[in-house]
DNA sequence: TGTTCTTTTGACCAATCGGTCAAGAACACG
DNA sequence: CGTGTTCTTGACCGATTGGTCAAAAGAACA
């Protein structure tokens, strides 16, 4: 039996290879549209290789999302009430914006759980990720009320920023296609991003 | 045989039906997660009827996307060179939210084609999109270099206004979750994005 | 080396998939 | 009414689905 933390070297590659084509399917055909021969040609493996280290696909895809809920508000958590409120709410967007850069099979398979009405999700966005927008949205009123930043619906900017940040990595074959070659619409973005941000926020 | 304009009231009323219920379908669980079954089932219809009026599943999703494709850009190609440059661009906004506040399916129909890596669209962007998208960024260059609107990337200006105004929804059942209760996220993003627009664009 | 435990997979299973077909039911129109 | 057309569906098909199992192949350690 396998138990939780991989004990040995061949299992520690190959649950690594399997969440790793999991991701890569997942995220561009959903929960449903996405298959276990998918995954395990992805992962070259024997698909009854993949159950022995997984016990079902929705395994697979309920491992994937538990990684992301760890580390997906991590840029959110890192916003400091001692710092300079623009720059700190400018750093969350560049984090942000970073993180569509280098993982955007995760925010495809983020958005592709809410487009489906987060089945698995629903809990924790209701839990752990209104807690800390509750929590962060109080520390940016608290910067507007002291004339430190622009007044604004806190919860607001905040959605605004996973709207504009995540929109450059889950549509980025449409931007690409927009802009024609020779744009890279995430680089362009960091630029236009601050702009955007800094004109809304400075007081 | 039928033709593409459906000729009989049956016709007309059962095509209909059943786009109604792939649209309901294919919005949630994309192209390949979808099955005829449900769509059936949505449609009150036996799957057989189902495919005498529609050849394939994918005939299905072809013409709603070809649908999607024909009133997705009118708010777009309603903007007004003409008209007073902020002021058409927050019009754009708010026609766009109400798209989304009317058409949330259309809209993940949408999401779910990008996030697959838009297989069975990707000419249309390159070709219709990106042509509407050239010609209006003209439009709005024009204007920020007459110094009617505050110099701006007019092409990143435009794929801003489709993030947020579709984040409301593609992403509602997350905003939602994090409003909680006794919040509408699509009526206040109203306000919101007026006056995020407006100090964005503002000379 | 032999023995034990871990890892791998070909063959297989029932359920579901997209799609077909023939035959019946409902309709339109003289 | 009768008759030709349109509409509807139960039964069925081969392919694919998620998942099982037993047996073989590899590692690990004595």
């Amino acid at each position: 039996m396998n138990l939780h933390p991989p004990r040995t070297r061949i299992q520690r590659k190959n649950t690594e290879s399997i969440l790793n084509a999991g991701l890569e399917v997942f995220s561009r055909q959903g929960f449903r549209g996405a298959t276990l021969d998918q995954i395990a040609v992805e992962a070259e493996m024997s698909k009854p290789n993949l159950l022995y280290y997984f016990p079902s696909k929705e395994a697979i895809h309920v491992t994937l999302l538990d990684r992301l809920m760890q580390t997906w508000l991590d840029p959110l958590r890192a916003l400091d009430a001692g710092g300079d409120p623009v720059e700190e709410l400018l750093a969350y967007v560049r984090r942000k914006l970073q993180m569509s850069r280098d993982y955007p099979r995760e925010s495809r398979l983020f958005a592709n759980e809410i487009l489906q009405g987060a089945p698995r999700m629903l809990t924790a966005l209701e839990g752990d990720l209104k807690t800390l927008v509750d929590e962060k949205s109080a520390v940016i009123q608290g910067w507007s009320d002291a004339g430190k930043l622009a007044p604004v619906d806190p919860r607001h900017l905040i959605i605004s920023i996973w709207a504009l940040t995540q929109h450059y990595a889950d549509f980025d074959v449409q931007l690409r296609a927009v802009l024609g070659p020779g744009h890279d619409p995430l680089q362009e973005a960091e630029g236009y991003l601050e702009q955007l941000f800094k004109k809304l926020l400075t007081p």
